[in-house]
DNA sequence: CTTATTAGACAGGTTGTCGGTTTGTGAGGT
DNA sequence: ACCTCACAAACCGACAACCTGTCTAATAAG
């Protein structure tokens, strides 16, 4: 009962994802991944060098196909630059589709590592997908900045920590911080003071019920 | 041979940090611990309750320290608000009297946790400090804006993450950043352009000789 | 018959627990 | 002042339970 190598990987990656997004990294023995796609413990080291590699390989199937998705949104040159950042952002929330329950575990501090390389690879892709639109909205008039590329990487790195959901905070914080953020997105993109509030807020309150 | 609490728990704490700084923290086992102290099993465990709470007392017992150091720096209003700033964050490099060689080993890849309990609460800790000294300097009228706690929250993490050693880039990629985030810097905390240039230069060139 | 794939026992290492032992300390009797 | 006795704090090391990665032999595919 030998299967093409892709298709057994791929069954290795979605009990992964199954486990990690339940019990966290850690928490999760590659013995339970054995028993869960039902293969023995050589099978698994056949496919994989070590459970970090399946790791690894989960975040990048993970952060590829969100990536994908904001790219192709971000590429409708047709809507206004502000309304695609918004558009390209949410496709960055948890969805049940692909790596849904992951997400929201992600972010528990047993999973230090899941999260650090989930950060990289997915700060990694997105940025250059937003620094697009931010050109085009320079291009619109709407943005001002000689540094699209690092604006991006600024604002983004900061909301993944602001926004998380593990920095606690009370909910009169959260308002605070979003204030701000929108106040320091408007001047580090180099918009109209206040020009972003209402767009951007709307972008919180979705991203916010998960 | 019993000692009073405190001090068996800060020899075991002495030889977490070196043993931590030097394997990491996934990388040092509980029996390296051991017999660096030379204490058995049993009374590591009659001190912490686990290896993780080890590493939380000792992430705690180092970023105190650098947190007190930048706010004695910081409380010092005969110096100009910019300069202050730069005194700050020289605080934050590694030295070697107190977790030296930990914030050179944090970054590695394998000390995700670490990385993370460290990062958190030293943003917590400084964030404050130089918010204080932000608002010293909208006072100076060399900055200018109505969030200073969030803009020093903004600039630590993204500074944080950017000039963090592991994340990989060419002296190029790093010069571009480094002005970039001048110029970010300036327009998050509302300070005429190119004001900033030469004070941060410095504190970059200082830094960066890690 | 050669090559890709699977199985599962196993070595080596890890964390945390547990009962029992030592060490210090302070109260109270002499 | 001196003993003693009881009690808590500190300490010890064997041990259970687990986990990752390796290895060899068996099995299926081409």
């Amino acid at each position: 009962m030998s299967k093409e190598g892709w298709e057994r990987k791929n069954e290795i990656l979605d009990a992964a994802e199954y486990l990690f997004a339940r019990k966290g990294y850690d928490g999760t023995s590659t013995g339970d991944i054995l028993s869960r796609v039902g293969i023995a413990r050589g099978t698994l080291y056949y496919h994989f060098r070590s459970k970090e590699e399946i790791l690894d390989m989960l975040v990048e199937r993970i952060s590829h196909s969100l990536i994908e998705n904001a790219g192709q949104v971000a590429a409708d040159k047709d809507i206004p630059a502000v309304d695609r950042i918004v558009a390209a952002v949410n496709c960055l929330k948890p969805r049940s589709d692909i790596g849904g329950e992951i997400l929201e575990q992600v972010h528990r501090p047993q999973n230090a590592l899941m999260h650090q390389k989930m950060e990289r690879i997915l700060l990694e892709g997105v940025t250059p997908v937003l620094a697009e639109i931010i050109e085009d909205g320079a291009a619109e008039r709407v943005f001002d900045t000689k540094h699209p590329l690092y604006a991006a990487e600024l604002l983004l790195v900061y909301a993944e920590m602001a926004f998380d959901e593990t920095f606690e905070q009370t909910e009169s914080e959260l308002l605070s911080r979003v204030a701000a953020f929108i106040y320091h997105a408007e001047r580090v993109l180099g918009a109209k003071e206040g020009s972003l509030q209402k767009p951007f807020r709307d972008m919180f309150s979705q991203i916010d019920k998960l």
